[in-house]
DNA sequence: TCAAAAACGATCAAAAACAATCTTATTCGA
DNA sequence: TCGAATAAGATTGTTTTTGATCGTTTTTGA
């Protein structure tokens, strides 16, 4: 039985259970073990332990708040509707990822799902301009460093002229790009020329750089322009992309791989 | 036993360990290894140490806080715990601020605090390497400019010489400062080198430095320097403060404030 | 109501954390 | 300069925690 360095103490986790719970008023097991990332028997155990503390009360398949009644269906995982797509995106990118590597990731949520997937990843270093990215890692085994700069809050990235003070001192292995749109004429385009100067500049610092975007950004151009195809090495996508558009990239020398 | 240069004295390496598990109010065993340079087993003597003087609870694999009994996630529990002086401090800073002005935030719970009070504040530019800060401020008025660097987990700061690239090229007119200490003759003083590094930056970039930080600080001296008091103009502390310690900083040129 | 599926609880083994002990180095005083 | 006292690292056996397995119970849906 493998046990990895246990990254997490067990009151710190006890911890976040509550709080989950509480603060959705119902959590399954099977939830928290993702969540979490231990198995069930310890998620077991630590409901026993909250419950014997009248944190929780359990029930079957989970636990539920004390402080509020409610039997609301929390079953709401309209992101889960939503991501599915962008999830099986960030794992066939999480798969290309090696050992020891560093990393930049992009704002966005395909981007994001990326960053939940790399929690235990300790020999990762991850470079982000994406304030939610850097939420999500801020308690996991990467080492992080932010980019810095201006906050744009609509996106919650970091863009502007001082992000490229750092950015200009550190270099990634591989690139996890996003884009509000692309197609084969503009090539990437997204909503503003700050945040489309980052990403260049981004795109200029890493060995390879791998296009994520489901195939509802196909064909969308946007306002600002980010980069033509040829800085890009791999479009990771779903497969709904018309073929001959593949097929064109492919003429660039891109890898475009459908999952 | 190869002892290397410059040992730690025992009690101030286990004042720093106290610091270090209420500065996060959790902390691993191996954690701490790390971050002292020293054996396991010299961390668990000293953890046992400061169980018996109850400074810190030991759990299984680390230690948690005492005072904040973290029971609420590890943060936001501090914030409310101890937070009335807290508040009280930062609701006498945010008194301080003038219209339009340019502000930097260091990280810790006081300036987390003023964070808050901010949030809706369309005229003012916050400059923050606290990632707690920026995310309070994300959703928020303030323009947010965010250091960069890399992330500290322990104090969710962004550290390090990466910061410093950003942090050159902007002025503020008043940096808000915590610390994990603060005396007569050591100055400021805090837990880690990076990051007196970059408070140490920012104080020489900000036309007015305010230090934050309640009593219990007084006369605790923490690991690595971060300044002396010339560099400070003001401090906000409650009124617990030794008398004679105020009128010393007062011939410093300082002007302190009790709330 | 019955059967399949999911969740549960008990148990066991592996790994991490621990505690006790031993060893080595430094300090301080004779 | 020597040697005891102290303090830190190393070693070794013990305890705790965790994850996996397996049989049992509960839920669900036909």
């Amino acid at each position: 039985m493998i046990r990895e360095a246990c990254p997490t103490l067990a009151p710190q986790r006890r911890e976040h259970i509550r709080l989950l719970v509480r603060e959705s008023g119902i959590a399954r097991v099977e939830d928290l073990r993702r969540e979490l990332k231990v198995s069930v028997a310890t998620i077991r155990r630590d409901l026993e332990v909250l419950e014997e503390e009248g944190k929780v009360r359990r029930v079957h398949g989970g636990a539920v708040s004390t402080e509020s009644r409610l039997e609301e269906s929390v079953f709401d995982d309209k992101t889960n509707q939503f991501s599915k797509q962008k999830r099986a995106i960030a794992s066939e990118a999480y798969k290309l990822i090696g050992q020891e590597e560093s990393l930049f990731l992009d704002g966005g949520s395909t981007t994001l799902c990326l960053a939940r997937l790399l929690k235990d990843r300790k020999d990762l270093t991850v470079v982000t301009n994406s304030l939610r990215a850097a939420g999500e890692l801020a308690d996991s085994a990467p080492r992080v460093i932010l980019t810095g700069g201006e906050l744009r809050k609509i996106s919650q990235t970091m863009v502007g002229p001082l992000t490229s003070a750092v950015l200009g001192q550190v270099r990634v292995d591989k690139a996890f790009m996003g884009t509000m749109g692309f197609c084969l004429k503009n090539g990437l385009t997204t909503t503003d020329p700050n945040e489309a100067f980052v990403k260049a500049l981004v795109m200029e610092q890493a060995s390879q750089v791998i296009l994520m975007a489901d195939s509802s950004k196909a064909e969308k151009v946007s306002f600002a322009r980010v980069s033509d195809w040829q800085n890009i090495d791999v479009l990771l996508s779903d497969n709904n992309l018309p073929i001959p558009f593949i097929k064109e990239l492919n003429k660039h020398g891109l890898k475009v791989q459908a999952v």
